[in-house]
DNA sequence: GACCAGGACCAAA
DNA sequence: TTTGGTCATGGT
């Protein structure tokens, strides 16, 4: 493993930006949890947190995919995005105590992941708590992903590649449905989108890009089966880069209501009420960055409010 | 034992 | 257009 230190003026909460960009290959390791490992781009990946302005970055080469460490780690942990200025001005003067709490997450980063890992990870999160979630994304990587033993400070540490689209493509799917919390429709559907990858009818390049809409990249995706406007919308935010995406779930939903007061966020998830839900909070947070600044708020929810487990 | 957990989808009203 | 049931299982 070469060692590379990454220094950083912004702040950057590790822990939180792995667990709440939805990251659920990581890994942690040491009592301490000073070290998080996963594969990225296929590379093996370690973070070592220093907490005195940077991280030492271990992997097993000088470039992940094809940038350098360094290049990586700004790009995925979007440092280009200044979180320090995140909310407004007058955002913050009409809501002083959501801003206080805000404060504290300022080292979150939405992260810029695989956008067909990001894509299977999520339509892996239907109606189900979070370690079903990571149950079933760990055992889709050790059952069809190909295996690699890292060493790291003398253990060796088991990491699993995410499967590629044409291995799942090509899955049985009552084979598949074990590590889908014995869903065989989930089984079914991951097969199918993967096979639409592999093909080229999904084209996550093409789809990232700007000329795109946040209704075009919906559309586009919802055509497979198990996709809905949420996962859309989640894989455009965590998967595409694209920030002003703004998933909405049961939380970002009772937030919307409790916080803002959004009456819409009283009735049920329909779709049409998702859109006008979507297009109030755009309003609200401002069209760029509303994904991202939307996230913020619901890692403060889950954390504030609903408390979530631990990464 | 009930209820909820980072939904999608279909049929019926 | 909205409502209700279904898929599934583990944690509280």
């Amino acid at each position: 493993m070469k060692r590379f230190f990454i220094e950083h003026s912004e702040a950057v909460d590790i822990n939180h930006c792995l667990f709440s960009g939805q990251s659920f290959s990581w890994q942690k390791h040491g009592n301490d949890g000073r070290y998080v490992s996963a594969i990225i781009n296929g590379s093996a990946v370690v973070i070592e947190n220093t907490n005195d302005g940077g991280v030492v970055l271990h992997t097993d080469g000088n470039t992940i995919g094809v940038e350098s460490p360094q290049v990586w780690f700004r790009r995925y942990f979007s440092l280009d995005v200044d979180t320090e200025t995140l909310f407004s001005e007058p955002f913050r003067n009409a809501h002083p105590e959501l801003a206080l709490q805000l404060e504290r997450y300022r080292g979150l980063r939405v992260l810029r992941q695989d956008p067909y890992e990001t894509m299977v990870t999520f339509m892996c999160a239907q109606g189900i708590g979070m370690a079903l979630i990571r149950r079933q994304v760990s055992m889709l990587a050790r059952r069809y992903g190909e295996h690699v033993p890292l060493s790291l400070n003398g253990c060796t540490i088991n990491l699993y590649r995410f499967p590629t689209p044409s291995r799942l493509g090509a899955a049985d799917p009552m084979e598949l449905r074990a590590c889908t919390n014995n869903n065989l429709m989930r089984a079914r559907n991951i097969i199918s989108a993967s096979q639409k990858v592999t093909e080229g009818c999904i084209d996550f390049k093409a789809l990232a890009s700007k000329k795109n809409t946040q209704e075009d990249i919906q559309a586009a995706l919802s055509r497979c089966g198990g996709i809905g406007l949420k996962i859309a919308d989640c894989i455009a935010l965590f998967g595409l880069g694209r920030f002003d995406a703004f998933p909405i779930d049961t939380h970002v939903r009772q937030f919307l209501g409790l916080w803002f007061g959004f009456p819409e966020a009283s009735a049920p998830l329909t779709d049409k009420n998702y859109r006008i839900l979507a297009e109030r909070a755009r309003e609200l947070l401002g069209e760029k960055l509303a994904g991202y600044r939307g996230h913020h708020l619901f890692h403060c929810w889950r954390t504030e409010v609903r408390k979530m487990q631990a990464f």
